[in-house]
DNA sequence: CAGAGTAGCGTACGCCGTTCGCCTCATGCG
DNA sequence: CGCATGAGGCGAACGGCGTACGCTACTCTG
């Protein structure tokens, strides 16, 4: 509660109800951050709101913060490390890869705004979260049997697809939350739209109208699943055949 | 060349030089703001810089286009008819679906700026050319011998895989691209803060020291044909053993 | 030639990120 | 014990943003 403006109420009454909170400091401010854009999306997230938050005026971030872009660049790294790895273990690589990569869609799933985040900042290149967990993803693929440099490469794939497919889903729902209804009547109400669009496009319009009466989230992980369940084939074919070529 | 702002200057001089452009237009907006994105990169597109460039003022704009997410929605939709996609033939499914993924590549590549502009949109859901290119690439698996379903499933990784990873490296170039130095003399000057971040990292940097000395942009090129056959091996695993499961 | 409709624009509002100079206060040193 | 120092916090202000609104001026219809 930040003191309330009144024109000079009794000067000598305590100026000093401050440090209610542990101060300002870039952990607090980070961690604020994502609890405001997981409550409120990413328009919420200016600088006097956040500020506000933390019982501050704007500007006192920027003591502990170079600009907005550096924040979000924390901010991504800090979500990174709720990503679990699990350790290598070569007996059982492709689960260990497809723990990692449903924890990697869960996270993004639970921070929806990555998406419209993630092309500011691209990854947040060196933020330690991102290095660890990289580094563990690598250890799978090497225990796996693949060389440093296939390793590298293979990581590069599954990443790469499950941030693809999940900001995209996580758009998706971005978009459907902020028309405030229920997913089934959304789609409803826009389906007189979608059909016309869809019209002269037979085969799109045969794939929807099939999945029409599943439940589209499950629809969502399933596809999630083939996905990765391809690539760790196609890997795989590198490690059983001779990795010639 | 709008008329420069002078007051009052004779007021009977011809009070009408406009029509030197085909006025505004929905497309001509459309093109102009690519340009715009094109040469300036995300932070220049204004309604007001926009409107400029096309001798109007920023809220002239608004009789063809509803706000600025509906232009970007546009933006995206027009530089997605971009990409070829080659008509399906069974015999080549494999070099099809490659083509496909290097021209949508190189779209991307050729305007980076998707990248900050994907998250604030997901993909233009809509669209006419993301329906036609898509329609275009569903019949390129059902060809290669997918029933609709699997075919779409296989189309979404395909595409996930080549926009995440084309995303992050349009991320990468724009930040590049921003330092206004040569790549090489850009990773050169950041060479002490690399390897510090590296250091508690072997694998990683391995994989590092192992590149450095080769051309950063074919490496590039390498890692992403190397995720596109994986997927593609892994797709066909699906093709000559029985599809059951 | 009257009327209606539409493209274009100037102004203004509220919000944004960020800079600057000031104030306050805890700290360490002589 | 007293004082200088430096850092954290803040209010005001700047320039720029997206966009709502109401006016003008043109074109086209009947």
């Amino acid at each position: 509660m930040p003191a309330e403006k009144q024109p000079i109420p009794s000067v000598w009454a305590r100026p000093r109800p401050k440090r209610e909170q542990p101060s300002l400091s870039r952990d607090r401010i980070v961690s604020e951050a994502i609890q405001l854009l997981d409550t409120e999306g990413t328009d919420a997230l200016s600088m006097r709101s956040l500020g506000a938050r933390l019982g501050a005026g704007a500007t006192s971030l920027y003591r502990h913060v170079a600009n907005k872009d550096e924040l979000i660049e924390l901010v991504v790294d800090e979500i990174y490390g709720e990503v679990r790895v699990p350790a290598a273990d070569p007996a059982r690589w492709r689960a260990a890869v497809t723990e990692s990569a449903h924890s990697l869609r869960s996270m993004v799933l639970r921070h929806p705004w990555v998406a419209s985040v993630l092309g500011q900042v691209g990854l947040a290149y060196l933020g330690p979260n991102l290095m660890r967990q990289s580094e563990r993803m690598l250890a799978l693929f090497k225990a796996a049997g693949f060389a440093v440099d296939e390793a590298d490469q293979a990581m590069k794939l599954l990443i790469a697809y499950v941030i693809g497919m999940t900001t995209s889903e996580a758009a998706y729902l971005s978009v459907l939350a902020r028309s405030g209804q229920n997913e089934q009547d959304w789609l409803e109400s826009l389906r007189p739209t979608t059909e016309q669009a869809l019209q002269d496009y037979p085969l799109l319009r045969d794939g929807r109208t099939a999945e029409q009466t599943r439940d589209p989230e499950q629809i969502r992980a399933e596809s999630f699943v083939y996905g990765v369940e391809r690539i760790l084939d196609g890997l795989e074919t590198r490690l059983t055949r001779p990795p010639a070529c």
